[in-house]
DNA sequence: CCTGCCATGTAAAAAGTTACATGATTCG
DNA sequence: CGAATCATGTAACTTTTTACATGGCAGG
């Protein structure tokens, strides 16, 4: 049940559409969460039903009209009320490590291929990540408090594709030149 | 469909019974991919079906009977299909993040708690992944072609750890000591 | 003229979670 | 004597994924 509370984190930013939400999904949020518009415009069905969110129709000449979603005091208890509760530590699911695993398989031409697409991957989240840090994080000092809460989230999201980034690194040596892995 | 990728590549290493494979998810394996016993069970009825696996019966005094799941050659092809096509890289979900994006909605003492909570989750992780790595990678020069593919991916959780460890001090500074976290 | 953006959804299938269910043995 | 380990599953429910569906406007 947690994509409930990453939309209400995200409308607390700003109310938006199901639509804008998506996107967001893709760029900021995405960093620590994934969802679909799919899964996203019935969520928001839901969470108004439940008095989590209250809609505005507006009306747009030249595109379709829109539906903006904002937070209600109900929904902000929602939320309070389960980032007081414990959560566990996230579960691991990555396709590339099942594939490393039984790595020898397969012809190690074609797993190179693979963990140099992943490389370049990451390479380029990464520079997406330090993007927006250079676009909203420019003075720490002037950040506000909220400001400082996302910025770490974007550091975490920097730190890993860093990690990830070396990891590539030693993976496609050992598959390239045959050099084992530091010890 | 990547937890039968998971259950096969895992059962490449020695044949098992579900018992023991759900073990493995909760180690090794599930360094890179979470599942639960009930899932294993029923995902390997299906791979049985498929005819990916054969299985053994194993009648056992003191203890339940179990069943011997052996990948078959056509397992082996599936596998090697799917590990020949690219996959996208991971997606991320963390609860954890969620909640710091809206880290100021909340009295700092119950974040800080919950961030400390997660520092020694991680650290526990770190301690486990290192002993494995005593255990089992002693000398690498030893082993296997498939056993360096496996410590790459134990490597791969190691960083990670590290990664969160930094990370969470870096928070916690902040929530703590209000430290601004690195620009 | 074609591609991509804006904007919303439905429906079916697959995957994952939670709860229930059983029962002997071993270890402290 | 109680808890943990071994060993297997079923059933109901929730969540996620994949595919389908529509339609105008803007820019190259």
């Amino acid at each position: 049940m947690a994509l409930s509370h990453a939309i209400l984190v995200s409308l607390l930013t700003r109310p938006c559409s199901g639509y804008d939400l998506a996107k967001r999904f893709d760029g900021s949020v995405g960093f620590f969460w994934d969802a679909s518009h799919q899964q996203i415009y019935r969520e928001l069905a839901k969470l108004e039903t439940a008095g989590a969110l209250q809609v505005e129709k507006v009306m747009q000449d030249n595109r379709p009209n829109k539906k903006l979603y904002y937070i209600t005091p109900t929904g902000e208890e929602m939320l309070k009320a389960w980032m007081a509760e414990p959560v566990p530590i996230s579960t691991m699911k990555d396709d590339l490590l099942v594939k490393l695993f039984g790595g020898d398989l397969i012809e190690q031409a074609v797993l190179l291929q693979e963990l140099e697409t992943h490389r370049q991957q990451h390479q380029a989240r990464l520079a997406e990540y330090k993007n927006i840090k250079q676009q909203f994080f420019q003075s720490l000092e002037e950040t506000s408090r909220r400001g400082i809460f996302q910025y770490l989230t974007l550091r975490n999201g920097i730190r890993s594709e860093i990690s990830w980034l070396s990891w590539c690194d030693e993976a496609i040596a050992y598959v390239k030149d045959n050099e084992l892995p530091p010890a």
